[in-house]
DNA sequence: AGGTTGGTTCTCTATGTTGCGAACTAAAAA
DNA sequence: TTTTTAGTTCGCAACATAGAGAACCAACCT
């Protein structure tokens, strides 16, 4: 593939990350800095070159960079004698994906658990819905453990 | 626990599944009417009732109601010779639980394809990185089709 | 035919969100 | 000491969104 052809097509994977990871709750701003750190061939950007890649503001890059930070997503490096930082993707680990997942069932199970509690009637349709799901969950999430540490294991 | 107890508790369970699911893109109002389906002990609930229940227009549940039975969430059921639609919820069941996981992760991992196709230098850090991602969540995405073949032998 | 019931659709407003500019700060350089 | 660099913070304007209201419609009732 000619450079340019690639570089095209590396900016357009940025924005579709971006759209992606809106519904994830990031803004849009944010969320296509997060897509440039993860494709581009250039994997440390300094914050005037972000500013200047995403034609944003001092302030919106501010802001972006910061929330990236706080959520583990990127992380920054200095060097010696040059006061910038040099802001880069933090891969995003098959564990902590788990983790993630693992963390939302559990919400879930949670949620179900407590409207289990607060039934009149445990025979009822949606209680008895539930108390199916709940042990789906509890299933999964006991094998998904497994899963995890046969795999690091693996590697 | 006493009747008036249970039933704060259960609108504030409500509540709560309201939050958690407005993270999930649904509206706040369509997110609680959810709620409301899944853990109050009437189960069955006219487009009327929804509207006094939540204290909405006609308007807002109408487009929230389309919006879950269009998703999934819910169904409605009639009764012969009763024009209205009696709405409940649609168990959320565990097999498509895991094959929503499975979905997200396979947009992730066709990104993580691309971003590697267009990696100048597969040996830099970040394409390290996700050809790291990749191989796991290919991992995962095998053995979880196992555990819900499992799973669905055993019940 | 006219009214009632059970909703739907359209438009508008109030409320939120996003990202900008400008003013600011802290550290280094001149 | 003043200037420059490398950002941060605050207030605001532009834009997006959710939900209300009102008009509407289709089926049934009288």
């Amino acid at each position: 593939m000619e450079e340019p052809e690639r570089l095209q097509k590396q900016k357009e994977l940025v924005e579709c990350i971006g759209r992606l990871h809106e519904k994830d709750g990031f803004q849009p701003v944010t969320a296509r800095i997060m897509g440039l750190l993860m494709v581009m061939d250039k994997e440390e950007y300094t914050f005037d070159e972000i500013v200047q890649e995403m034609k944003i503001s001092k302030s919106s890059a501010s802001t972006a960079l910061k929330n990236l930070e706080i959520r583990g997503v990127i992380e920054y490096v200095t060097y010696p004698g040059d006061r910038k930082r040099y802001f880069r993707f933090v891969s995003g680990d098959i564990n902590e994906m788990i983790d993630g997942i693992e963390k939302k069932m559990k919400l879930q199970l949670d949620v179900i658990e407590q409207a289990l509690e607060l039934k009149k009637n445990p025979d009822s349709r949606n209680a008895k819905f539930l108390e199916n799901v709940k042990e789906g969950i509890h299933f999964f999430i006991k094998n998904m453990r497994k899963l995890k540490a046969e795999y690091s294991k693996e590697h």
